[in-house]
RNA sequence: GUGGGCGUAGCUCAGCUGGUAGAGCACCCGGUUGUGGUCCGGGAUGUCGCGGGUUCGAGCCCCGUCGCUCACCCCA
């Protein structure tokens, strides 16, 4: 009797063969500028307790209030599934005492995150970042790195139609006073009730609103860039100025929203044009205040997320994914027992000195076998049987040409 | 959480006004004994997402459910 069968949970994003090929192919690129730019690993714990996140991305966002997977564990701790990577790193460079040592602390990341969201076109409820972050600076120079940093990523995947946009969030007065000013415009809006919950939570979420008729409501709104102290201007400023000598392109989005109550002053997002909806493919920002929400110093940082999902997706979309990432080197076709067994010794010790090697294994014919030497996209292909074992020495076959020499058996990984 | 579309072989899909399933691709085997990609021949495969209901009879109709998908929302 047929069992019933088990499905993944909903709304995940898993990649088995031949697509896993392409994932690692996006997230070894994305990781790449970090470490060349001398960023370090940071390995973390997919979950965390829990108030690490409502205490450090914020109570208020909608990531917090009703997209966490949270549960208690079986000794009754309240613990939850990561929905992003930057509270975590924190909490870990605090508890290793990281930001006593040299600074700026470095480090990158890699993992799955969860959040409890509705699924559709590149938005999962598992899905995988590449992060990094630095922290302790409040040098404008490290903020144009680190968006360097992820821009040099997308550049690398070959990725063209996406775009950087930038703003300011500002220091913490800044805000307040912005705050003040756009509560009093929004008040006297016409606004449903849906939308002025939204405004209640954050007043910021509406100049992100799709509709027209609300961007025509806060066309007029007071803007955040126009409230900036003198430092975070002339800091902002500079971060601009490091940007065009970078030769990277940007826009100023003074509009920008960012979902996570942690942010200040330069934040950013990368934009893919062919995405959809969820079009965002990176973002990230500074967190001054961070660190000392979370029982740290009062060390300034930043960092930023970029989708591996997502980025690529956009890949697809601009088809830039190389065709074959994986290709063996040699495939080897035993015919009889012996032949089998030795085809393993042989693959062993040219794995050793570095090759690629696969054997056809079970009892297929050589038609068979060398069909599926053809499919893996080997280069070269020998048969091991009774003549070659006695001799010693195989014909090498190069499968692209057709052409093939003989070797000896013990030269193979000088001819390959 | 709200709304739209969809769910038939591994994949892409067809299936007329209800009469118990098909194509292409992929896969496997073979085309005289140990050499692939082309060509030719043959073959396996589906509880038609799942559960109810209407009917003499349902892949086609109705209800529910699960999943996928797209948008809102949110964001990577």
């Amino acid at each position: 009797m047929k069992k019933e069968k088990i499905q993944a949970p909903k709304g995940v994003s898993e990649y088995v063969p031949p697509a896993s090929r392409e994932f690692e192919w996006v997230r070894e690129k994305l990781i790449t500028p970090a470490r060349m730019a001398g960023y370090s690993l940071m390995e973390l714990p997919t979950f965390e307790d829990t108030q690490l996140f409502t205490r450090g991305v914020g109570e208020s966002t909608d990531v917090v209030s009703k997209e966490m997977y949270t549960f208690e564990d079986r000794g009754g701790r309240s613990i939850t599934l990561r929905p992003e990577g930057t509270a975590g790193v924190m909490r870990a460079v605090i508890e290793h005492n990281l930001d006593r040592g040299q600074l700026p602390v470095k480090v990158w990341y890699s993992g799955a995150f969860f959040r409890a969201e509705r699924p559709q076109a590149g938005r999962y409820r598992q899905f995988y970042q590449v992060g990094i972050e630095a922290i302790g600076l409040d040098d404008p120079a490290i903020d144009a790195e680190v968006i360097a940093i992820a821009d040099q990523g997308f550049k690398s995947l070959g990725l063209k139609r996406f775009r950087l946009e930038i703003t300011s969030l500002g220091d913490s007065a800044s805000r307040a006073a912005h705050h003040i000013e756009l509560d009093k415009y929004i008040s006297n809006l016409d606004l449903d009730e849906a939308t002025s919950q939204r405004a209640k939570i954050n007043p910021l979420r509406l100049f992100d609103d799709k509709r027209d008729e609300i961007k025509k409501l806060m066309s007029k709104a007071p803007l955040l860039m126009d409230y900036l102290s003198q430092e975070s201007m002339t800091h902002f400023a500079e971060v601009q100025s490091h940007l065009k000598a970078l030769k990277i392109s940007f826009a100023i989005n003074p509009y920008m929203v960012r979902g996570l109550d942690y942010y200040t002053g330069t934040t950013f997002e990368f934009i893919h044009e062919d995405l959809g909806a969820q079009s965002g493919i990176g973002g990230g920002g500074r967190y001054d205040g961070l660190m000392e929400q979370l029982g740290g110093q009062a060390l300034s940082g930043i960092g930023f997320g970029l989708g591996v999902d997502r980025a690529l997706l956009a890949a697809r979309a601009e088809e830039v994914v190389p065709v074959e990432t994986f290709t063996s080197q040699l495939f080897i076709i035993p015919l009889g027992a012996q032949a089998k067994s030795e085809a393993l010794v042989i693959a062993s010790q040219l794995r050793g000195h570095g090759h690629v090697v696969e054997i056809a294994f079970g009892e297929r014919a050589l038609k068979g076998a060398m069909k599926a030497a053809d499919k893996s996209g080997a280069k070269f292909v020998v048969v091991l049987g009774d003549s070659e074992l006695s001799s010693g020495s195989v014909e090498l076959k190069e499968m692209s040409s057709g052409d093939s020499k003989s070797v000896r058996i013990t030269s193979l990984h000088e001819a390959l």
